[in-house]
DNA sequence: AAGTATAGCAACCGCTGTCCA
DNA sequence: CTGGACAGCGGTTGCTATACT
């Protein structure tokens, strides 16, 4: 009855993926395509399971995944989004591109909550969580029309017209709630804000918080972050070359591929065997 | 400089809907 | 039709880096 259960679970490596798993991943995907995750890692040569393949690929490997903090304008989107869907995560990456719905659980969690309760506004109804609140709400948006009164506002950072249109689609009653979230990011002090493709690094599969040899984490200055290099580069322009069937979305169009190169998948850290 | 607290994020866990034998 | 496996999703955990005392 049924198909055959996915993996066993028996000798299945878990934790922090390291880089020679990386490798053979993304080896194995380039070369077969994305098929069904049950057989990846056996057919990969991995000890894990495909639920963990998957969500490896998916979160961090995939190439067109965008890497940084969130823009300005993708955090609109998203507080926009979150006040109609709420916590249907998938449902809300899907009108970001590269981005995923763990990278933006966790934004929500680790930045955007907070700066919703810091103003007053329950993350949850976006609305305000108390007249006391609510005061301190409207001496905000005070504040925010006398800045804007100040200095015009500046146009949008160009967005892509699905999303305009998916923005005129969005109708909220509290509209000054969400004028004021929007307005509450670009001023908030404490917050930084990074353009997309910002030089923020990308995090290395081999670096020291997913290296498997303890001996070789010495974790130096570097933190989490790395970037090179031309090697990546490379590889990557001859996996594009040699498997143009499979799935590059945003990178095989548009001239993407440089910029992609260029700026994210340099930070990439392709091991080299030359054992 | 050392110890402790906090923040951020990758990965896992467990549930749900769908598909298949 | 039924039972079981799969893929996907959201919640949670645990590790690491950074900030603070």
């Amino acid at each position: 009855m049924g198909r055959q259960p996915c993996c066993d679970k028996v000798g299945l490596k878990k934790g922090p993926w390291t880089a020679e798993e990386d490798k053979k991943l993304i080896n194995f995907l380039h070369t077969n395509g994305q098929c069904c995750w049950r057989a990846v890692p056996k057919l990969a040569g991995l000890l894990r399971c495909g639920k963990s393949c998957r969500l490896r690929w998916t979160n961090y490997l995939r190439p067109d995944l965008k890497r940084g903090l969130l823009s300005e304008y993708e955090e609109k989107m998203v507080v926009d989004l979150h006040s109609q869907m709420g916590n249907r995560w998938s449902k809300i990456a899907s009108h970001l591109p590269g981005r995923t719905d763990n990278e933006i659980k966790n934004h929500w969690n680790t930045h955007i909550k907070k700066k919703l309760k810091k103003m007053g506004i329950d993350p949850q109804t976006h609305k305000p969580i108390s007249p006391l609140s609510n005061d301190a709400h409207l001496a905000h948006q005070n504040d925010q029309k006398s800045r804007q009164q100040q200095s015009p506002p500046s146009p949008s950072p160009s967005p892509s017209r699905a999303l305009e249109e998916h923005d005129k689609e969005i109708v909220i009653d509290e509209t000054d709630v969400m004028n004021l979230l929007v307005d509450g990011f670009c001023t908030e002090e404490d917050v930084s804000l990074i353009e997309p493709l910002q030089d923020v690094g990308v995090p290395c599969a081999s670096s020291s918080s997913t290296t498997s040899t303890p001996s070789s984490s010495t974790p130096s200055s570097s933190s989490s972050f790395c970037s090179h290099s031309e090697s990546a580069a490379n590889l990557l322009q001859d996996l594009v070359n040699e498997f143009p069937e499979f799935e590059w979305p945003n990178i095989c169009e548009n001239g993407l591929l440089d910029e992609l190169l260029e700026d994210e998948l340099g930070g990439w850290d392709f091991i080299i065997d030359n054992s």
